[in-house]
DNA sequence: TTTGGCACTCGCCGCGGCTGAGTGCCAGGG
DNA sequence: CCCTGGCACTCAGCCGCGGCGAGTGCCAAA
């Protein structure tokens, strides 16, 4: 267990690494954090605390910076979220009330975080299968052709064609429709397939064919294909870090066009609060170099979709945490009012 | 005007240029093209083109490179559009032809520009008042809310809340969803608040008021706001110019999410068919040092919207012609099928 | 008009020395 | 036992230098 003290000095290596984005030194670090000990105390103790693997040299005769386990351990433990300022609040909620539809909502998210953050941006819709039916609604386009269209009490709207086996008529339609509705409305997408299961039995024999055509077709896509979509923003923030430039920033640019792999990767933090992965914690390759701070947010109690963050691993955690929450926040105050 | 022989330097400056990324010098040319001069020759007239405008030298004793006005004499005059490999064709029928929709198509047909090009592609939505109605959907949500869903030719969908100032029964929503689509069904978009101006009057006086509220509130904000959206990708080829590297692919990256800007910069491109913007032609700031290659795509005839790619004015510009129009008549081919 | 010759320019590259921040170690003191 | 000041050492970054070579412009001859 390491003292007080070099934690206090782990913190302030930190602190100092992302502000000034150069290695820390020993005299350095007396200079600027009161830590009333002399540097070759603090040099001690940086001994210590490389030999434990929080902090690592560049380069022998180099100052100190943080591993990916000294971020985990000032995250964890020396951190606190810091909550941001009333202008930032009134920014936020001046800049996404006037939101007009549930894709506006989700572009406006973007660009806000990636605006307070200075960092990428990455906004999951809300996802299908934790949402609930608002509506659902059957088109006939053409005679053996019909559209349907889902509404999501979180506002999202989904449509797909659906090729028939066979004519299906105007009053079928309309009927396919009612029981449609009184069935799944207020229902979770997730219980649909179950509740609509046997609905193609109580039509007549010859129309059986068309109707589980439809339901299944639709439910299989909806739910499954376009179940989650993301939108990014803010990559233009990828060259503040001019660095080692075109090898840092390309993988990452790569990552962040495959939404699958953004779409896993806020998967896989199940915790429904706030979650930071950093650096090798993210299983992506591209991304081994950067930290994701995600968060779930949702109308009303239970979140629907995670929104985050894309930054590299020398990030200012406290402050990112609050903005992320915040959006969080304020977006799941939107969509409940919707 | 310039001799062929000097229109072919040019020509021979630009293709080492955009295959070296390097200036290219009198000698490496007569080497690498036969242009059956001596290399001393070639030094005249490189010293009449750089007079002339079309070519530069970074720097004193250094070889020539082309200037934007050289780039666009080399598209105007001496290139042809590059017509594809067979197996490049293949790869475009086959990646777009499983398209499920158009958000897909539309996905799709970004990343194969992406890939085939190796640069930006910038792909905009069939534009709605280009468009014709499929279909107009009325859905009641609420008592004093709709629903308002637009079907076009080309399988966008778009939709709207719409609040009422009155409860308006179902059968007055039937009522109108009737009229609407009789009246619109097969009309272009653009048309459609003149067909409809008149629409109200034909209702009873209390329902008057919510009938216009919304066809007032759906057209113009249909019309106007959602017109035009676009979609990029391939954003990680940028890297590939290492040269100055932060400074050139900030500003870029920057005019690349203002998507307004994109929108503006297709739309200037008055030529149905194929514009190519070089460097400075571009409007805006951040898109000084690359050049824009778009063209319109459809369904049948005519074009209604435009795709392309952005790179630096250093591009292979037969070859992303090439590309750029084949992959627009492919998707126009799609469009139709729908 | 083309060509070979020639002197000149200047960016790039590798070398070497200097500088200074930063380290590790050690001996002395609380 | 921990802290402190002192001291020698290391090494990346910077600067200036000289040589190299690709490339140029000019000129006189064919």
């Amino acid at each position: 267990m390491l003292s007080e003290r070099r934690l206090e000095v782990l913190r302030a290596i930190v602190q100092d690494y992302v502000g000034t984005e150069e290695p820390v030194g020993s005299k350095a670090l007396t200079e600027r954090h009161n830590l009333q000990v002399s540097p070759a105390t603090v040099r001690n103790d940086m001994a210590v605390l490389e030999e434990e693997g929080y902090i690592a040299q560049p380069h022998t005769s180099a100052g100190r910076v943080p591993t990916d386990k000294g971020y985990r351990l000032f995250v964890d433990k020396l951190a606190d979220v810091k909550p941001l300022s009333a202008a930032e609040r009134r920014a936020i909620q001046s800049f996404l009330g006037a939101s007009l539809d549930l894709d506006d909502v989700v572009a406006r998210t973007v660009r806000l975080l990636a605006q307070l953050t200075r960092q990428v941006a990455v906004v999951q819709y809300p996802s299908l299968s934790r949402s609930t039916v608002r509506h659902v609604e059957l088109l006939s386009l053409a005679p053996a052709r019909l559209m349907l269209v889902l509404i999501t009490d979180t506002g999202r709207v989904e449509q797909r064609m659906v090729d028939c086996p066979a004519p299906f008529g105007e009053t079928s339609i309309a009927d396919l429709r009612a029981r449609l509705n009184s069935r799944i409305v207020g229902e979770r997408f997730a219980e649909v397939p179950r509740l609509v299961a046997d609905l193609a039995d109580s039509f007549e024999p010859e129309e059986r064919g068309t109707v589980s055509v439809v339901l299944s077709t639709l439910f299989e896509t909806l739910v499954e294909e376009k179940e989650e979509r993301l939108m990014i923003g803010g990559t233009a923030n990828l060259t503040r870090f001019a660095q080692d430039f075109p090898l840092t920033i390309r993988p990452v640019l790569e990552a962040l066009e495959e939404h699958v792999v953004l779409l896993k990767l806020l998967g896989e933090a199940k915790d429904p609060g706030m979650t930071v992965r950093i650096g090798h914690e993210n299983a992506h390759e591209g991304l081994t170099s950067t930290s994701v701070v995600s968060v779930g947010y949702g109308s009303g109690g239970e979140a629907v979709a995670k929104l985050g963050v894309v930054g590299p691993t020398r990030m200012d955690y406290p402050g990112t945490m609050g903005a992320v929450r915040a959006v969080a926040r304020y977006v799941g105050q939107i969509l409940a009012e919707n």
